[in-house]
DNA sequence: CCGCATCCGAAGCGATACTG
DNA sequence: CAGTATCGCTTCGGATGCGG
C-alpha cells in the first residue's frame, strides 16, 4: 500500500522508495516490489547507465487501485491520533488489570 | 480488512468469524481481534451464558473505515482474474529464463 | 556506484493440546 | 464456545558480496 502510494506521482527509484518508507527493510522492499511487478500493478524499468538506475512506476492496473489506497492513507492520517488514544487507554486498562 | 468486512452486517461471534475467513489460524484471528479492539475499531462483548458467547462488532471508528474496505474488496474481486493472469505470465517468463 | 541475492540469528506463524 | 500455552518450522531484518 505504501509503495503504491509513493508511486502515485510518477516513476520512483529504488533508493527513493527506501527513503520514502522508513522502517522497511531492503529485503521486504525488494520482495514486495517483485510481487507487485509479478501481479502487474507495478512496472520495473532498468537503465543501463553508470551509475545504474532502476525506476518503478504504476501500471494501469496499479493506477486503478490508487484512489482506494489514497482513501486509506487519508483515513489513516485523519484517525491516527484518535487510534493512538484508544491504544493508550487500552494499554493503561490492561496494565491496571495486571497489577 | 477481512474481519472489518465480515463485521459489516452487525455483530458476529468468534467462531463465525473463523468460518467466514477460511485459512486464518486461531492465533491470528485472536491476535488481530485484540489489535482491532485495542485500536478502537472493534468492540468486544462477552455474555455470561452457558455456552459462552462473545460477539464482535464495529465501533463508529471501525464503521468509518468500512466504505474504503468494501472498495478494496470490490477491486480485489474485479481484478482477481486479471492479476492471476499476470502472475502466470510472469512465472512462465521466469521459468523460461531459468531454463 | 546502485540494486539486490545470499547468509545467519531472531522473531513470528500455524497446528495442536488444554483451560475457564 | 472462546480463547491461551507450547512447539517446530517458516520468514524476517541486517550484514555482506557481487553483477550490471
Amino acid at each position: 500500500m505504501l509503495i503504491i502510494g509513493t508511486l502515485s506521482d510518477g516513476p520512483v527509484r529504488y533508493s527513493e522508495l527506501a527513503d520514502a518508507i522508513p522502517g522497511i527493510s531492503q529485503r521486504m522492499l525488494t520482495l514486495t516490489l517483485k510481487q507487485l511487478t509479478r501481479s502487474g500493478l507495478v512496472a520495473r524499468t532498468a537503465y543501463a547507465e553508470v551509475p545504474p538506475r532502476v525506476e518503478y512506476s504504476l501500471t494501469g492496473l496499479g493506477t486503478s487501485l490508487l484512489s482506494t489506497v489514497l482513501d486509506l492513507a487519508a483515513w489513516s492520517a485523519d484517525r491516527h491520533t484518535e487510534i493512538r488514544g484508544h491504544q493508550r487507554a487500552y494499554d493503561a486498562r490492561t496494565a491496571a488489570d495486571a497489577g
